[in-house]
DNA sequence: GAAGATTGATGAATCAATCTTT
DNA sequence: AAAGATTGATTCATCAATCTTC
């Protein structure tokens, strides 16, 4: 299913090959998007796999876990997009699929008749509990990076977050 | 289009109860995992965004890259799946949308009568110099990060990359 | 039989447009 | 008019099955 390995890194053989071709300034940020990119596909991949015996998918399972850590076990969809940043339409869709397993299910906003409430069920409780033991138990795919460097990586993306807007810093 | 701004970091917040419901040891996992995921996100929307110009999607422009770069300006699909670490069918996809365009072109495998060849066209590589050009001026997107920050990332990634058995130790 | 590539179908994400309520 | 959510359409990525060639 998956391509075989190469024998030799492909990123790195990407810098050289940019840095003769437009120096300096930018092989750096070409190297560490392009590796953001891929570790991005290897974690989601590691993340998939270890939540497919719960019928999740990562996205699908955060949208769970915060309703899962709401005060009330319930929220409004448009607080669940912006806390996701995800747009309205993917709240939808995200609230379907779990509401399709059983794990969620939508409640009459008590004040505003617009809005739409989801609201976890005991057995989303349950199978949030479960799924965070798994990917507990794989340290969420991080092997074999040590908290040392999971802290720094964090914080530095952090910096980039901010930048981006992402939210406002106190 | 996009959400607004949140008030604190969201990353920081689900670190905080996270660590109160599942200690410490699965804490630094989870938020680095989150800021990786959050982070791609941003740089795939700055990148896009400054290859729109140029009819290009990040994915798209990584293969026209990769055609670029190579000696002969063409590459058989199979060995680009194994460098872009894509399945065959998103090959196939990547390459249409580079021929729809213009950018490039299928030629029949000189020996390999099984095999087909991408090759990229003139109008592609003034694209290609175009577009580098842009995501050059905006450092690939990665504002406000230093070089020593990428650096570091890069770095950490790598090993992440290699126990994932992306490419094989040298 | 296996490799290389394509087709058709499925699942996920975004966008534009719509509908209800405020 | 604006906010909240949904629908339908488009795009993209992956999977299973198919076809040709080695």
């Amino acid at each position: 299913v998956s391509p075989p390995p190469l024998r030799f890194d492909p990123i790195k053989e990407a810098a050289r090959q940019w840095r003769s071709h437009w120096g300096d300034a930018s092989t750096a940020p070409m190297a560490a998007v392009t590796s953001i990119m891929r570790t991005e596909q290897i974690l989601m991949a590691r993340l998939n796999e270890a939540l497919e015996p719960f019928d999740l998918t990562f996205p699908r399972y955060e949208a769970l876990m915060l309703l899962y850590l709401s005060r009330a076990g319930e929220l409004p969809l448009g607080k669940m997009g912006a806390r996701l940043q995800v747009h309205p339409t993917s709240v939808t869709n995200l609230i379907d699929g779990l509401e399709q397993r059983g794990y969620a299910a939508r409640k009459a906003h008590p004040t505003d008749r617009r809005a739409t409430l989801a609201a976890i069920t005991p057995r989303g409780r349950e199978i949030a509990d479960q799924a965070t033991e798994a990917l507990n138990a794989i340290r969420f795919g991080t092997a074999p990076l040590s908290r040392k460097d999971l802290d720094a990586v964090t914080g530095t993306l952090r910096t980039l977050r901010v930048e981006a807007g992402d939210f406002e810093e106190k």
